[in-house]
RNA sequence: GGCGCCAUCGUCUAAUCUGGCUCAGGACAUCGCCCUCUCAAGGCGAAGACUACGGGUUCGAUUCCCGUUGGCGCCA
């Protein structure tokens, strides 16, 4: 009864971590972590050909940016291993002999052509079928076959009038009968387990308590149910999470939006916003809580209060919970801290320039911060750091024109005797310009922003001026002055 | 083809288990107003769901049951 919880994850190493593996993991974690039990990781690269270690960094990556630590796994080792599948095939050898010898499986030699071919037969006449085929061919056929290269399947002999019944912690009761299950492979014709086989023996010999994956998966649970009986397991219990689908309502796909978790912290996502969003992809506390960090979450956590319903991933949500996090949950220092390597890789300033002009670049980015749904969207300071960016022309159409430039071409020469080319004084002298004129400041300030930004949104003006420097500024203005009289002429 | 899972605003969801508290609550997105030099951020507000459809059960159903439809998935 008191058993401890232990949970796990196995994902395959593709090279790929997407946003679906990423959700099942968090909801393992947070499961282990509200119960104080283990979180287990254990790689499932049976079919995979290629170095599965290499791809499995990818892995342990994307699990240690999102903050996921796991207390047994290839890395870190821990009792019930190995924990790659690749490397524990003889153990699954020697259960797949015992199935053999308690007659609950039998080589099948039927080619995968063979059983296509039947299937398309029956679905054309609208029969069910399962496959079975225990008795099919006689020992002469089966020598001959053999003979002639074909590999056999192990297949598990299901009762057909069995009924298997679960609760799905999640679902419920879920209920079928034998005669609904065809004898399903458990060694493919290549020697490798198939993922029924070979998660039961694992998920047992880890001594996994509740397995809380992908409802893709509910379809297999009264098979592996099955496996646990014959070869002598108790089952563990099951939680069957709804899937993420894309905005097309298909299954994500690498196409449409699954896009790696490594590809979310390259763009600037902070961890901890996307692991909240992600949590509320399928669950929720309850009340109308959603901000809510990763120790609130291991207290709220329950798979009760998961919904069974599958959800539609639509980034909006996770930008905005980005750019909360961004402005409110992280403090100054941080902010910068994650910003800087941003600024760094824009290729806008030199690392060694930026050693020089920390406080100016730590300014600049405190100003874009309310500005910014992901740590990328840095690149658009550009202008802070170079004279050379681009104009934007809808900008330049609408305040490039005789009455905008007039009214610059005079204030210039009020900037030019500007000493102290700070904020303030910038600010006072161009209200007292305006006043004189009898000019409403927004008719200079937005002129003056397009000519020295190339665009017409962005931070105070003032703060912007200052920080640009007088120089540029300066610089910038005359050149705009001359493509306007250039295009004019 | 068989079997399984699912069904509340555009999206994520609350209330559903334990029927009346709901002419269905919150958040994002959208729109409007305020703040304001613009854009963000912030504040306020609006619009948006006959709870997929159709039947039951009941004095009463978003909530329980059945069917239909649709979506998703499993069958090396």
């Amino acid at each position: 009864m008191n058993q401890e919880i232990r949970v796990r994850i196995a994902p395959s190493p593709t090279g790929f971590f997407h946003i679906g593996s990423a959700r099942t993991a968090l909801y393992n974690w947070l499961f282990a972590r509200h119960n104080n039990g283990k979180f287990i990781l254990r790689i499932e690269d049976t079919d995979i050909t290629r170095s599965s270690k290499d791809m499995t960094k990818i892995i342990f990556d994307a699990l240690t940016w999102l903050g996921l630590d796991w207390d047994e796994g290839p890395d870190k080792g821990g009792e019930y291993g190995p924990y790659f599948q690749s490397e524990r095939k003889e153990i699954y050898k020697q259960y797949a002999q015992k199935l053999i010898a308690q007659n609950n499986a039998y080589w099948c030699y039927c080619t995968p052509e063979e059983i296509e071919k039947e299937r398309n037969e029956f679905f054309s006449k609208k029969m069910n079928w399962q496959h079975r085929c225990r008795d099919k061919f006689t020992q002469d056929e089966i020598a001959h076959r053999e003979k002639s290269g074909i590999l056999p399947a192990l297949r598990f002999i299901v009762p057909l009038d069995k009924k298997i019944l679960f609760n799905d912690l999640i679902h419920g009761t879920v209920e079928k009968i034998g005669a609904d299950m065809e004898d399903f492979v458990i060694i493919k014709s290549d020697g490798m387990p198939t993922y029924n086989f070979a998660c039961v023996i694992d998920d047992h010999l880890m001594k996994i308590s509740h397995i809380i994956r992908g409802v893709e998966h509910i379809a297999n649970t009264p098979k592996q149910l099955l496996l646990y009986e014959a070869l002598g397991f108790s089952a563990p219990q099951f939680a069957h999470l709804p899937v993420i689908l894309g905005t097309d309502k298909k299954k994500l796909s690498k196409r449409l939006g699954a896009r790696s978790v490594l590809d979310y912290k390259n763009e600037g996502y902070i961890p901890e916003a996307l692991i909240n969003f992600l949590a509320l992809l399928g669950w929720s506390p309850g009340n109308d809580e959603e901000i809510m960090d990763s120790r609130r979450l291991i207290e709220l956590f329950s798979l009760e209060r998961i919904n069974p319903a599958n959800a539609i991933y639509d980034e909006t949500k996770l930008d905005w919970m980005n750019n909360h996090y961004i402005i409110n949950k992280i403090d100054e220092k941080k902010f910068l801290e994650l910003i800087i390597p941003y600024v760094l890789n824009s290729g806008f300033i030199t690392e060694e320039d930026y050693k020089k002009k920390r406080e100016w670049v730590a300014q600049i980015c405190l100003l874009m911060r309310p500005r910014l749904k992901i740590l990328k969207d840095i690149v658009k300071a550009k202008y802070f750091f170079t004279d050379e960016f681009e104009y934007e022309e809808k900008a330049l159409h609408k305040y490039l024109n005789d009455a905008s430039i007039t009214r610059v071409k005079e204030f210039k020469i009020l900037l030019e005797s500007l000493n102290n080319f700070n904020a303030k004084s910038i600010e006072d002298s161009l209200r007292n310009f305006c006043a004189e004129k009898s000019l409403k400041p927004k008719d200079l300030i937005h002129p003056l922003r397009v000519y020295i930004t190339g665009t017409e949104a962005g931070p105070g003006l003032f703060e912007t001026m200052e920080l640009i420097g007088k120089d540029s500024c300066m610089k910038r203005i005359s050149r705009t002055i001359e493509k306007y009289d250039q295009r004019t002429n």
